[in-house]
This record gives C-alpha cells, sequence and structure tokens, in this order.
DNA sequence: AACATATTCACCTCTAAGGATGAATATTGG
DNA sequence: CCAATATTCATCCTTAGAGGTGAATATGTT
C-alpha cells in the first residue's frame, strides 16, 4: 500500500487538498476553489487520494463530502521513520570506523 | 523538493535500492544484483533517487559506488510527521465536539 | 593490443498521470 | 416541470516513467 500512498503525497496539489482537509471537512468544489486548474482535474486528484485510502467520501443528496482518514499516512510516516533510523545507525557506525578504528 | 522524494520512494525498486544501501555503500552492479530487471533498468532508478538526492554516486575508476544522503528522507519524515499531528489534532476536536459538545 | 568488466547512451514500446473541454447524471429549489 | 448546482464520464493531448535491447564509453587485466 506504500506506493500508492507516497505516490498520492508526490503530487503537490494533492498535498494541498489533504492540507484543506486537515481543517474540516469540505465539498469537492470547495476543495477545488483555491486551484486555478479545473473542477474536473480536481475531481480527479481527489479519486488518487481516495485510491491510496488517504480520503473518505460521504455523498449527502447531491455533495460529496471529503474527510481524510490517517491511516496510510501512518503508514508511510512509520517507514520513513524506519528508515531514518536505519541510515543514522548505519552512518554512525562509518563514523566510528573514521575517528576510533 | 518533497516533490522528488516522495515520488522517489513511491516506486517498490527504488525503495529496495534504498534499503539495500542502508546496509553499506554498493556499486550500480551489486544493487542491481537481486532484480530480476535488467542492470540498465537498475541504472535509470538509481538515476531518479541521486536526482532525489537520496543517493550520492563517487565514480572510482569503472565503478559507481553509491551511498544514501539522509536529507531529503529528513525532510519527507518531517513533512508527514507535521501533517499527522494535524490530523490527530483535528480528530481529536471533532471527537470533543460529539461527545462533549 | 586484446579482452573483460562496469556503466551509460540511444532508441523503442507501453502505460499512466496531469491537464483541458464538453456532455451526462443526479439533486435541489422555485 | 424547469433551471441551477455538484459531480462525474468520455475523450483528447502531452509528458513522464518503467521496461527492454543493442551499441558506445571507460577502465582494468593479461
Amino acid at each position: 500500500m506504500l506506493d500508492a500512498t507516497l505516490a498520492a503525497l508526490a503530487d503537490p496539489t494533492r498535498r494541498a487538498i489533504l492540507s484543506r482537509l486537515a481543517q474540516g471537512d469540505a465539498r469537492v468544489t470547495d476543495v477545488a476553489k483555491p486551484f486555478t486548474i479545473s473542477l474536473n482535474s480536481v475531481s480527479k486528484h481527489v479519486r488518487m487520494l481516495e485510491r491510496a485510502k488517504l480520503v473518505r467520501r460521504r455523498i449527502e443528496g447531491r455533495e460529496h463530502i471529503l474527510s481524510l482518514n490517517p491511516q496510510p499516512l501512518d503508514e508511510a510516516g512509520d517507514w520513513i521513520a524506519a528508515q531514518r533510523k536505519l541510515w543514522a545507525w548505519r552512518l554512525g557506525e562509518l563514523e566510528k570506523v573514521l575517528t576510533d578504528g
């Protein structure tokens, strides 16, 4: 699942959509407002965020209300945190070898 | 810079390459060994990792030695951590409203 | 000089993503 | 019923990525 999550996060438009939703649930139109691109393009971005399960949609009449789902972000964060630790350890060992022995 | 970093991390082959390099510097050929795809394709993945500055290359004779650069990973990790906090806060507030208010 | 090794370059194919526009669908409000 | 609103569907264009193969380049070895 990391694939879809990280790919979804790689696009600045989608990150902006997520930031918007972090302030509260919103309709597709609301979310699209700040962008210069077409509503249709925003709709596609939203669909990708849904595919990555970062965003959920509930339909109320003709309005689609979007909300965040933190789970995939947690997973991605955990993976990166684990790598950070590994890398830091590895670079620390290297340092030891260079200075101490 | 987040764009390139997250896009680079979105591919499983590239994440595997990074994991390999976390165990120690290695040549392009070494890094390519576990994969069934061609050396050429791996070389291209390495180039993308370099573009994202996650990997550095030093040339020793005919060998290109690859090593990790943790900085972009730190930035990506920080962004995700910040979002996680924001989202958690937002969902916490929502919870309050639902139960208490 | 000749050969092997390490890596990239130049192309080609296929698929997916990002953008646009115009039409279709569903719902709400007079 | 009819018009406006909210959203997606269908289609098109362009660009980038992931994969492949074969040739080119550079270095090391005998």
